[in-house]
DNA sequence: TTGAATTTTCAATAAAAATTGAAAATAATA
DNA sequence: TATTATTTTCAATTTTTATTGAAAATTCAA
């Protein structure tokens, strides 16, 4: 297979994969091209590989910093920025996992605490009281198991992470 | 906080929580509305409460069948049809699991194989070729390792999940 | 400063996804 | 079989989300 079209089933593949967990295809892709690209990119790069505006590109580059897997870098003696993604998956996955967890498991958490004491008073009938907060209390104590493992393997560095989750993990 | 009010944030946090996961709002709307109900509801029982049409109830509950979290009920002297989520959550949580690992681990495992083997000739520079070809193992490896991970989760039954995975990642 | 290069913003537009609702299909009963 | 209850389908519509592109803001060099 030719390089070109290898890269270009890379990007739609990753954008395809984004799609799947809510992140937006473009800005999977540009995180693509960022990632098999040997070297920082500048948003012209970015806008003539994959077609896209200059909005779109500047959009799509700047979440992708929020994220935390992709950063702006200076060139002495040039004005414009270029963007280059961070190469080692496994912190590439550690970021993601840090940024799902504070932006989802956490306000999760909060609401199904918020939620957890209800009035055991008047119209409802108590089949259906104990239903939800049997169903709360459950949902709670796997998001908190969920948020405990979230947080170890963010506190765990790649040598931990190899030798202890992959020994545990292979049957 | 009245039952009604609680229920109805459930609700609304679970639609939230599955649109962040690439997973239509409604349909989550639907499974906590069937997580949350002592008894299986009736596609009127959804329209009235959700208030959304019936095809979309239909659309929903089927998709939610598809994932295997929820089931039909048939109820000997009705001819309408029933639906109770499962509500064993950490069932729900391998169901999802699996579901996943067969839509999108295992698509993007055959991308990165096909891609993987580019021919060194023509057109591109070395350095080029180097950074795609070091990107794609590197994730080839990183989802292999994932796929392995879900595999044993799905194959574990709650004991071994509980007393081996627990007892690691408390700290 | 000024001005050119570059980035950012955001209202307008386009595209994609979700939803409706009524007709068609199906299934149960008499 | 005909009737009725119920589910399913799907073209049309609405809603949501993504994208554009040009104006405004910013940044840097002279």
């Amino acid at each position: 297979m030719q390089l070109n079209e290898a890269k270009s089933r890379f990007i739609e593949g990753w954008g395809t994969l984004g799609s799947a967990w809510g992140v937006s295809r473009t800005m999977a892709q540009v995180h693509a091209l960022l990632l098999i690209a040997p070297e920082a990119l500048s948003a012209d790069d970015i806008m003539e590989q994959l077609q896209i505006s200059r909005g779109n590109v500047n959009l799509n580059v700047r979440a992708l910093m929020d994220w935390g897997i992709v950063r702006k870098e200076l060139r002495p003696g040039e004005r414009r920025e270029f963007f280059s993604a961070e190469k080692d998956i496994h912190k590439v996955a550690t970021l993601i996992l840090k940024e799902r967890r504070k932006r989802e498991l956490e306000p999760l958490m909060r609401v199904l605490g918020e939620i957890s004491h209800v009035d055991s008073s008047a119209d409802s009938s108590q089949e259906e009281l104990n239903a939800f907060t049997t169903m709360v209390d459950s949902i709670e104590k796997f998001a908190g198991f969920a948020d405990r493992a979230a947080s170890t393997l963010i506190k765990a560095d790649e040598n931990w992470f190899l030798s202890n989750f992959m020994k545990l993990m292979r049957p």
